[in-house]
DNA sequence: TCCTTTATGATAATAATTATCATTACTAAT
DNA sequence: ATTAGTAATGATAATTATTATCATAAAGGA
């Protein structure tokens, strides 16, 4: 509600990291120029932007949480050799689930897994 | 790797128990009987168990994971109103996220969410 | 039965996230 | 510009789910 600079370079922090940080990446990598800022601060915010839709919060089964100020939908993929995060297009899949027809289904959370591309080469 | 009366009943409650139950209800719904049976032994047999494919580990973002004891390929629901975790069927959607183009998808996580037919009816 | 090995029970440790609360600093009104 | 009111922050404690540790117990083969 009230405008601070925290709120500035956390956003600014997302949206500059793209590789889908976690809280703690955030509040480490932002540590360097604003050594006051808390770890607090940084889940508060985090968590505001993601209920306000500015940001998206990525759930990794049995890992932190992550961020992405990609609003576009699209998936997300764990390559279970290099440990990265990838973005994933799946057209059509979003109307799928969404449109299913007895249960009345308005968001979902998916996570996909394997090995990418770049692993794969190797 | 060795037989257990521990190993039996905590596969056979996953199977009488048909509501996805975490570990914490598995384990104070056998302690009624058992009340020498541990908590981190209901853990360790539950996550052997998903290892070696007898059961399945469904993970709710945010909240503790569940066990489920129907292999059949299919999908969950978390019912924000009532909150309980129900079945449901997407055919195709496993074949469609597993033949991705590029990205050699192996597995997959989903969670679905919203409201639920009975809750809808009330 | 005896021996070796693996599992168990009890509890400590871990890790991510949220809660608490005194202090700070926005914002708007004076 | 000063003030007053309110919301946000920083520091840290608490929470919660899960895993790790390790002495003891029990499985299963010889
Ligand atoms: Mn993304
Ligand atoms: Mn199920
Ligand atoms: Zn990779
Ligand atoms: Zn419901």
């Amino acid at each position: 509600m009230k405008n601070t600079r925290q709120k500035e370079i956390i956003l600014d922090a997302v949206n500059h990291l793209d590789n889908h940080p976690t809280a703690d990446e955030i509040y480490l990598f932002l540590k360097k120029d604003h050594p006051r800022l808390s770890l607090a601060t940084v889940y508060r915010n985090l968590n505001q932007f993601a209920l306000e839709g500015k940001i998206r919060k990525v759930s990794v089964p049995g890992d932190s949480d992550r961020f992405d100020a990609v609003l576009d939908v699209h998936e997300h993929f764990y390559c279970e050799k290099c440990g990265l995060i990838h973005d994933v297009s799946i057209p059509g899949l979003e109307a799928q689930l969404l449109n299913h027809p007895t249960m009345k289904i308005t968001d979902y959370k998916l996570m996909l897994f394997g090995e990418c591309e770049s692993c794969r080469a190797h």
